[in-house]
DNA sequence: ATAAATTTTTAAGCTTACTTAAAAATAATT
DNA sequence: AATTATTTTTAAGTAAGCTTAAAAATTTAT
């Protein structure tokens, strides 16, 4: 299976994920950057080689097959960015770039020896869980976006749903981190403001990215 | 650049760099598995772009542009070689494998980090010279073949320049590894065998295993 | 030196992964 | 419900990187 379809099975899985849960053609295409004419084309063959379900102008659904292969992608980016976070001072960003091209060219030993030797982590430095070998997700996400995060209470930063560079770089000089810990001071309901308190700072976040800051309750 | 066109570089300065010194199209294609008339068409397309001189039916020869890229490729190759085998139990020949792919989705930063984390090697596993990333060798390799070695004499392993997994599993078998001392019992020299002690084992190798283990003497 | 063998090049054709433009279907709006 | 807007699909075409088959040049052998 050539790179493009590991991106376009990995497109559906993640597009199938994500709130908006749209794996139409025309949307999977946004995503990766090539015309609708391209996806739909894209969407055909694979469905011909049993990857995807395709049916005219609906969306499109991954076949067990499909998921299998979009898991396995999937983890072994989530791998790489795990030992790249480990052995080099890189930025998240730039760790996910990486790890966006290493992924296709990482045999299943590879990927193996990356987690036998992580000592097979469960989550990756943004927080997203890592499939084991097989394809399964076995770890259950409690987390909430900080915009849902209730006054006064302290939480443990779980996710970092986003490959956006300025995010990234924001999170980092703000001590945003996965593991960390923050307080919220207040939340502004009607301008969807959240004010936290973290490493002994405090800041005010828009709801644009406390979506996509996820917390787990600091019991 | 394409992986095809950083492969179709690679060979030629690899060939180019051989014994037997032949980068004609034909044997470029050889070595890439592909057709001749594929090899001299990307030839022809490379001498468009300014990476190769081309003239028909002459050997290929690198630009120098062509072979910085050259250079670049085989850094990549050796960092990620030396990476895995600290990192990773594999055998060499795996490493190999893997290293061929990760070469070529590794951004120049990547490469650094890389580098850097490992202390800036000069040589990796096989003892291959891994290029600066100005892309020049500054080591001088002084090491010889075991079948021109002394009798009597002892030497230290340097290099094992091969890819074929069955040299490599019977390298790992006998200690034939870089770093390891070896003695010359006994040259034979019509049969063109070489007897040799390491880890107190004696064993007899033919041309084919002492042409492609070289050797520094052991002062 | 010439004939035979080999290698290289050209030519035509294929597949993958795209593109743009137009047609067809679906979704949204009034 | 009909019109408009949007999305999806089809159709035709392109570039990269191959293939095989035949023609041209070079190399080897006699």
């Amino acid at each position: 299976m050539s790179v493009a379809i590991e991106n376009f099975v990995k497109a559906i899985y993640k597009n199938g994920k994500s709130k908006t849960n749209n794996t139409k053609p025309g949307n999977i295409a946004k995503v990766l950057n090539i015309s609708s004419a391209a996806a739909t084309d894209m969407a055909q063959k694979l469905a011909a080689k049993n990857v995807v379900i395709y049916e005219k102008y609906q969306p499109l659904k991954l076949t067990e097959k499909g998921n299998k292969m979009a898991l396995s992608i999937v983890r072994k980016h989530r791998l790489w960015e795990s030992l790249l976070f480990k052995l080099f001072d890189l930025s998240l960003h730039d760790i996910h770039k990486e790890a966006e091209l290493l992924e296709h060219q990482t045999s299943d030993l590879l990927a193996e020896k990356i987690s036998e030797y992580l000592g097979n982590p469960k989550f990756d430095p943004h927080g997203d869980p890592i499939p084991n070998a097989d394809g399964e997700i076995t770890t259950i996400d409690t987390s909430i976006p900080l915009s849902k995060a209730q006054e006064g209470k302290s939480y443990i930063i779980s996710r970092l749903i986003s490959s956006d560079k300025e995010f990234f770089d924001f999170c980092s000089a703000n001590g945003l981190k996965y593991g960390n810990t923050v307080t919220i001071s207040k939340q502004f309901i009607s301008s969807k403001m959240t004010q936290i308190s973290i490493n002994n700072n405090t800041i005010v976040l828009n709801s644009d990215f406390t979506n996509i800051i996820y917390v787990n309750e600091n019991n």
